[in-house]
DNA sequence: ATGGCCATCGCGGATGGA
């Protein structure tokens, strides 16, 4: 079982990277985030005919989360039941049947913009009631995992420049707590459970030649419920796609389970 | 030293991203 998780920034754009990339890496599941597109301009025929299913959470201009799959989900959740939003960030859905069925949740945190915003205030309100939906949903759903755009570093590691980014939005202390904390709920990191090769980055900035660079950040993540901790064979962020033209700015990040 | 990009909406330049 292979589950993939990217922020493509405009699935308009970026639909065509998408086709290439599963054609390349016939995963089973691939979250998508930031598809800047409202449901009704979502390609499901597109998806279709290369293999994939479709469930879409979308918006316009903003946000948008969608799951394609090899195999149709199921009990699909939108956002996060208990937490009223008006942002189209979190999609959720079981694949797999009985026993060796995965929950799986793919998700666009808030960026937060700036320690002390308004929009840093929502990002900590959303990240506590992405907790207390998922600490639930882990007693229902005990093979879980989440996947996407978390806009958190969890340390230095993550960061290429931690001494000038210290403090700043993706480095703060408060988001890392609430990192932390999600983790804390039964949840392994599985990037570092094969410990991370220094500079491993899924983020980079379009400008000043970042990529080249390799100035970035490590914020797309894929953490999967303990149970499933000694299933993870593999987990790497896939950086050819960052090499293409009109790239995103985000990498896909992959893992395998058994 | 600073900020240098990209997508959207929509046709200029603001807003958001990270």
């Amino acid at each position: 079982m292979k589950l993939a998780t990217w922020n493509i920034n405009s699935l308009t754009v970026r639909l065509p990277q998408v086709l290439d990339w599963l054609k390349a890496n016939p995963v089973d599941v691939l979250a998508l985030q930031e598809l800047k597109l409202s449901d009704d301009m979502f390609p499901t025929e597109a998806f279709a005919e290369a293999g994939y299913h479709s469930q879409c959470f979308g918006q316009k201009t903003y946000n948008g989360v969608a799951l394609l799959s090899r195999t149709p989900a199921a009990d699909v959740v939108k956002n996060i039941p208990g937490f009223d939003d008006d942002m189209a960030r979190v999609i959720t859905g079981t694949f797999g049947e009985g026993e060796s069925s995965l929950r799986v949740v793919g998700a666009y945190f808030p960026n937060g913009q700036e320690p002390g915003s308004d929009k840093f205030e929502y990002k900590m309100e959303w990240l506590k009631g992405l907790r207390a939906w998922l600490k639930k949903e882990l007693v229902t759903h005990p093979r879980l995992v989440l996947m996407g755009d978390y806009n958190i570093t969890f340390d230095d590691l993550d960061v290429w420049d931690p001494i000038g980014l210290q403090g700043s939005i993706h480095c703060t202390d408060e988001e890392r707590y609430h990192l932390r904390a999600l983790i804390a709920l039964g949840m392994t990191d599985s990037l570092r459970l094969f410990g991370q090769p220094p500079q491993s980055f899924s983020w980079w900035d379009y400008r000043n030649m970042a990529f080249r660079r390799n100035r970035g950040l490590r914020i797309d993540h894929i953490l999967v419920s303990n149970v499933l901790k000694d299933r993870v064979k593999s987990c790497a962020i896939d950086k050819a796609p960052r090499k293409n033209e009109r790239p995103s700015d985000h990498a896909p990040v992959v893992i395998t389970l058994d």
